[in-house]
DNA sequence: AATTCGGGGTA
DNA sequence: TACCCAGAATT
């Protein structure tokens, strides 16, 4: 016996009504596993509007996937400046050299091996498999999490159920347009606030609806309180160049070039404190002048506010690389160092 | 199982 | 503001 309720229904109406009322996005018109792969990793909690810019200059730049295998990571990483979360540009960068390493120009077309490549998982795995390849896998992203858990009135934070019934969903052969068809309703229809129920194909068997209150669902976890962070920064001038650091190739904003910047706990003094940090961290013996400004930055675990100053170099600097006023447009940098970039270049 | 990872759209 | 976005990797 079936156990999802109303499943053929739930088919043959999602199906149709992707039919009518799709999307027409750019990753839509291939079914070439390499431009897929990218829109999918650039789509992981980054909304469709945010990505179709940068899919278009991405791809660009990297027409193939040896295009980006060959590139410096410096480039990739300034393909994606703004897009945020860019271990994933890490990833894709690192899985283009394995694929043309280890994988004989064979894009890998089986679940086990796509979770082999980083940046991919359970879900970007069943998406390209599913769009590219037309496989029966299932998807789970936020809008299909939504739409599932709502038809099936599923209020449990487990998403084994979810899997379990996004997987025996799908109809044979036509996983492609199905779970499209799913992401598609969920962004269109049954939208996390003020879902347009009168106008879903799937209404008549919708459990939350029945329930009168479809935005019960999903589960709602608890989250905590974000701390906010203060900083503070320092353009070092010193004849047309301003001195930079890169961080770490790993991590938070891995990779990412930035002024030079300290977390700073009480709020005084903060010429002071900074002239002491480049004096002991960096070897340097600087001027403080006056302030550029502040500037806020919201991250997903923390927020930030950082003052930043004007200062000038006495001497030589032990760490960091002088870089041209005129040349700083080239580097990879976080959103929030990029307006200090565009402060100081006019 | 919980936390870490950006930045912006939207109400 | 608060919530959430075609989630994955790490702890």
């Amino acid at each position: 016996m079936d156990p999802i309720p109303h499943r053929a229904k739930i088919q043959t109406k999602l199906l149709r009504w992707f039919e009518e009322n799709g999307r027409d996005l750019p990753w839509r018109n291939t079914r070439d596993p390499y431009p897929i792969w990218v829109s999918e990793i650039m789509l992981q909690q980054t909304q469709v509007v945010t990505v179709i810019p940068y899919y278009q200059r991405f791809l660009k730049s990297f027409p193939t996937v040896y295009h980006l295998a060959r590139a410096d990571l410096s480039r990739v990483l300034k393909a994606w400046e703004g897009l945020g979360y860019y271990s994933r540009a890490r990833n894709l960068h690192r899985a283009s050299k394995m694929f043309v390493n280890h994988l004989s120009g064979k894009f890998p077309d089986s679940l086990e091996s796509l979770l082999t490549l980083p940046g991919i998982g359970r879900s970007t795995a069943g998406a390209i498999l599913s769009f590219a390849f037309n496989k029966e896998a299932p998807v789970l992203d936020g809008n299909v999490k939504r739409v599932l858990s709502r038809v099936f009135a599923i209020s449990t934070n487990s998403k084994q159920s979810l899997w379990k019934i996004s997987e025996s969903l799908i109809p044979k052969g036509r996983s492609n347009p199905f779970n499209q068809a799913l992401m598609d309703l969920g962004s269109m229809i049954c939208t996390p606030k003020d879902p347009l129920c009168p106008r879903c194909p799937l209404n008549r068997f919708c459990e939350a609806r029945a329930l009168r209150d479809p935005e019960k669902y999903p589960f709602k976890e608890v989250k905590k309180k974000i701390p906010h962070v203060h900083a503070v920064s320092a353009v070092i001038q010193k004849n047309g160049r301003v001195l930079l650091t890169r961080r770490p190739p790993k991590g938070f904003l891995g990779g990412l070039w930035e002024f030079p910047n300290w977390k700073t706990e009480g709020k005084k003094r903060l010429g002071l404190s900074l002239k002491n940090r480049v004096k002991r961290e960096m070897g340097m013996n600087i001027a403080v002048r006056k302030s550029i400004g502040t500037l806020n930055q919201a991250y997903s675990h923390f927020k930030l506010t950082l003052q930043v100053f004007h200062c000038q170099s006495l001497d030589r600097s032990v760490r960091g690389k002088w870089i041209p006023v005129q040349k700083l447009h080239l580097l990879p940098m976080s959103k929030i160092h990029r307006k200090i970039a565009e402060k100081i270049a006019y």
